[in-house]
DNA sequence: CTGAAAGCGCTTACAG
DNA sequence: CTGAAAGCGCTTACAG
């Protein structure tokens, strides 16, 4: 009970050092009942190989670092964020379905040395970086240094080596336009992210693209500038109301300031869907606690989040990376949209 | 640029490789001028110390373990919790100030086996489980191996040698019950947490308590047990509306439990808090979105979760744990409570 | 295919 | 205090 170690497993298993490492290596070449000996007298001893030998011995760390980075002014990254909690959930289990343990780190932007001493450490093989910030100049120093990275916010960037999952933004945007057209809304507004993201810039092409289709051109007035965050969402809102001049729907760019409209709008005696209808973006947990329930484009987060485990643990074990994919949101129904009420000229809708 | 060891460092620098380790690990006798010579090298050259090298030889992972469970049949607990999520950050972070990394795993709760492999693979000095489910049987084998362990719900455990932030449960029940009393309500129910469960039996007296004190005796019809979730929260109060008997005030033995009870009460068109008062217990992020926004208990998650860290790290340094600790949850007003209206023969409040 | 040796890059006693 | 050696527990070439 002592110190064991694989020549103690092979001795008292009456094998060869190397046969126990076939065991422990699931490698085909060895004897079922062979086999089944050398497990029993593991399991006896509750023996399991150490993990620093092998990885000193082999040169691999079979773990992935996790870096979640806590972005500073605009956004706040929490363990807990809204958006990145099924992702962190979706990449460790992933990972561990494929062999790696992950070693998670709260990183300050300001102090991003940490990320590469965890690789220069060989603590590592590679890394996933979840963030809202534009990480362009960490992840070129990364290329450089040959380190592996996986990212997820393509906002900012887009290189062939680094793998992102791509979600259709403007298909996505398109199809939330759609739905509040076919409700019979003409007037609709739109409440956009950073435009500096391209994520951002996605999504308002979608909604005027949409618009077009049917002939209308989105008038300036329309459009209100955001930045992703809860407070442009209220300010949105207000600028409009202040003007009298509140769309009929607003299609907002993520979930967050559909929040900030929603309380806006509540706070003012707006009624939704009554007045406006409202559509997100995301499909946080949150949304279905709102008032009303609101109506969102479920991002499909933990379908993006396997899929660049998978690309990263293939990128790192120098296999082919699985077939690039292309994510859609898809229309999740709550209680923030109603059909168009008739009203001055417009043609009438549904009953 | 190849390979580099603390062997060349100590060349390059021109001292011996004692010396470079003792630059590494802060170490007082080394002179200044030496020190940061060393530490010029190291940088130009990138060294960082192999991890798995020290590990292997110093007998110590320098790494925490953070086991998430998937707990079954009644809760659904996803690194997305609403209640672990922040604590989750909280652990990670503190581990890191203290020098840990930590090693992040989402456990089913019938395949715990993994959790065991970790410690017998040295992959980790001790752990963390972050878990709603009665952890008992697994906990006592952990003492029998020697692995050491923190935990966070003291609902179902309780020793001496393993970590857990105290929660006074009973007095901030008891500071829940006497705010409604305050605002002059005497009509007030609880729905409990599962009674199985010390928490939950603890608030469910905290509740009694503050009752007497004011010479109310609680009737069993204020009672309604629960099991801590959503649904809960719902039937509770769909049973008392069926009986045209809504207490006018009521605890919720969590903020789950408050949702549904929400929910079901905005449902049948009652006003809260005109009709009803409603106090939610946690304060997770979900209560400033709900309708209205939930007055509730804040626990302080990160506070324990601090502590936790701090004490497993002490037990696996075979340090002086830190003193223990008495947590207690504070209100955290915001829409679902009003004063009591004055009706029958009730005495008048404020005003 | 099998076995004994060398090596991974540190830390830790152990002589000097 | 300093330095050379042994050792941590594996894996990986390398002879046989």
């Amino acid at each position: 009970m002592r110190k064991m170690d694989s020549y103690d497993i092979a001795r008292l298993a009456g094998v060869s050092r190397k046969t126990v490492q076939r065991v422990l290596n699931n490698a085909a070449s060895v004897k079922p009942a062979t086999r089944d000996k050398v497990l029993r007298v593991m399991q006896e001893h509750h023996y399991e190989p150490n993990s620093a030998a092998r990885q000193l011995s082999s040169r691999k760390a079979n773990t992935m670092g996790l870096f979640i980075v806590q972005d500073k002014p605009l956004y706040t990254l929490h363990t807990d964020d809204l958006f990145y909690g099924p992702i962190i959930g979706a990449i460790i289990s992933r990972c561990a379905e494929l062999g790696y343990t992950t070693l998670v780190s709260v990183l300050d932007l300001s102090d991003i040395e940490s990320l590469f001493s965890m690789y220069r450490q060989k603590s590592i093989d590679g890394g996933f970086i979840v963030s809202w910030s534009d990480l362009r100049p960490v992840i070129d120093r990364m290329a450089v240094a040959g380190f592996k990275v996986g990212l997820f916010d393509e906002g900012f960037y887009h290189a062939p080596e680094v793998p992102i999952p791509h979600l259709d933004n403007r298909r996505s945007a398109r199809d939330a336009a759609r739905y509040l057209l076919e409700l019979g809304h003409r007037d609709i507004g739109i409440l956009t992210g950073d435009m500096n993201n391209f994520t951002a810039q996605e999504r308002l092409k979608g909604y005027t693209e949409a618009l077009r289709e049917r002939g209308i051109e989105p008038a300036e007035s329309r459009i209100c500038y955001g930045q992703f965050t809860e407070e442009d969402g209220v300010r949105a809102v207000e600028r409009w109301l202040a003007a009298g001049d509140l769309p009929k729907a607003l299609l907002c760019s993520n979930d967050l300031m559909a929040y900030g409209a929603l309380k806006a709008l509540s706070g003012r005696g707006v009624s939704v869907p009554d007045d406006i209808s409202v559509v997100g973006f995301d499909d946080l947990l949150v949304s279905q606690y709102t008032y009303p329930p609101l109506t969102t484009m479920k991002v499909p987060r933990v379908d993006m989040a396997v899929h660049v485990a998978d690309c990263l643990v293939a990128l790192v074990e120098e296999r082919e990376p699985p077939a690039p994919e292309q994510f859609v949101a898809s229309l999740t129904e709550r209680q923030s949209c109603a059909p168009a009420r008739p009203a001055r000229g417009d043609r009438q809708i549904g009953h």
